[in-house]
DNA sequence: GGATGCGGGATCGTATACAATCCTGTCCGC
DNA sequence: GCGGACAGGATTGTATACGATCCCGCATCC
């Protein structure tokens, strides 16, 4: 009843958001195929939009467009997850910093009532919008921030990230999030830019250190397991 | 007969590069249309690829796209201008310093290439080119640092310098450019990191120095001068 | 028996056609 | 003379149609 073949909505960016959202919350796996004509009926759109819309999310590297073989949902190589985890860390301390410096009792009220949704989510078994609302945390920060070019940039590599996360997790401590992230909207409260920024630079390392960054492919991941002892 | 309206040559991306390097040299001003038809008859394509290419524009900031309006080349506020070029003061000066310790004798030749080849174009009285091909050395030098994800950030990044310098260069200091590129490829050649980012810092506030980002509006430029005594 | 060539089916890439929207110039009323 | 409504033209948004390419399965040949 909530997901009705809409017959038309609006326009491509929605199904674009449609599907990154679903790619966030880890309901479409990666490597998965992107039918046009599947997607455009699910929809209620034309395969045009579709193309659209598969295109948006290409450009951010959510999905991988091969040439006469369609759009598949990415796979982050290792190397490309440690590239997305070192640009994060070039861009979010010193962008928590500054928001420390701007964050309006609103935004920290915004803050709260995100840590507040993680948790719930958490709470309700529903660990993909969990993930997907501990990445929009740091998109805000970016927005406090005032920076909407880092922000877009942050956008991006939240939704890689959100990949990654579903091919490489490794430990499963939910608690180190919500922990590091209620611990920086203190920070952020009493806007004390330094210990914001080192918070975040540490929080992004507990991070990549949850991760298994050691095999050498993704796709090994489900091919050379399955043929591990010849 | 360099340039001839060819029949069909690949694919909408030939068309999205010939197009983002023209507006990269400063041959398409910003703000002009973008004719659907138009691309597509110069290009020999049908408004289809046109579109994919304008919407792959667009998703870099080059153009901007106004629904049943069209595509126009971006106008930079000035705001976006700062935030550029905050953006780059976050991502170059770390990024040259990884460059620096990575450099091969190989990458310093092409560098050195890229440094006459902006020289001649200068001399040769094309400094749209030269531009280009100075937004060029700092995509290598992310490329060197071997960071391809941080890399793209930087293309993005130094297209749309392009068009802020487009739109808000003020003096004419052609030197500062070419040698401050000098300078940071000794840098890079000497394997100093912490010099490189020194460099890379200082280079791009002379960038920023170098604009005049007083203005409020973008098109004020064009419009207000225009009227500014009835 | 295994590898190679080939054909059917499916899917993507591009072009074209139609509908919706917007801008511009003109006409009418005040 | 001037402001507002309206129609014409142009341009974009979306859908559909056709051609090209690729994968998969089967038959054939070595």
């Amino acid at each position: 009843m909530t997901d009705r073949p809409h017959p038309l909505e609006g326009s491509s960016e929605t199904v674009a958001d449609r599907l990154a959202l679903a790619i966030h919350e880890h309901r479409i796996p990666p490597g998965a195929k992107l039918n046009e004509d599947e997607v455009g009926e699910i929809f209620g759109v034309s395969r045009t939009v579709v193309r659209t819309a598969l295109q948006h999310l290409a450009h951010d590297h959510l999905v991988t467009l091969r040439r006469n073989r369609g759009a598949f949902v990415a796979q982050p190589t290792v190397r490309e997850a440690r590239e997305v985890f070192e640009a994060r860390a070039l861009l979010e301390p010193r962008t928590a910093r500054s928001a420390a410096d701007r964050a309006t009792p609103d935004d920290l009220a915004r803050l709260e009532t995100h840590i507040a949704a993680e948790h719930a989510a958490l709470a309700a078994g529903d660990p993909g919008r969990a993930l997907r609302l501990s990445g929009l945390f740091h998109i805000e920060i970016a927005r406090i921030a005032d920076q909407t070019t880092i922000a877009g940039f942050i956008t991006q590599l939240v939704a890689r990230s959100s990949l990654i996360i579903a091919l490489y997790w490794h430990r499963r401590n939910a608690l180190c999030e919500s922990h590091a992230h209620h611990a920086l909207l203190k920070a952020l409260a009493d806007h004390d830019g330094k210990r914001a920024e080192d918070l975040m630079k540490g929080h992004l390392l507990d991070l990549v250190s949850s991760l298994d960054l050691r095999n050498t492919e993704p796709l090994a991941r489900s091919l050379k397991e399955a043929l591990a002892r010849p």
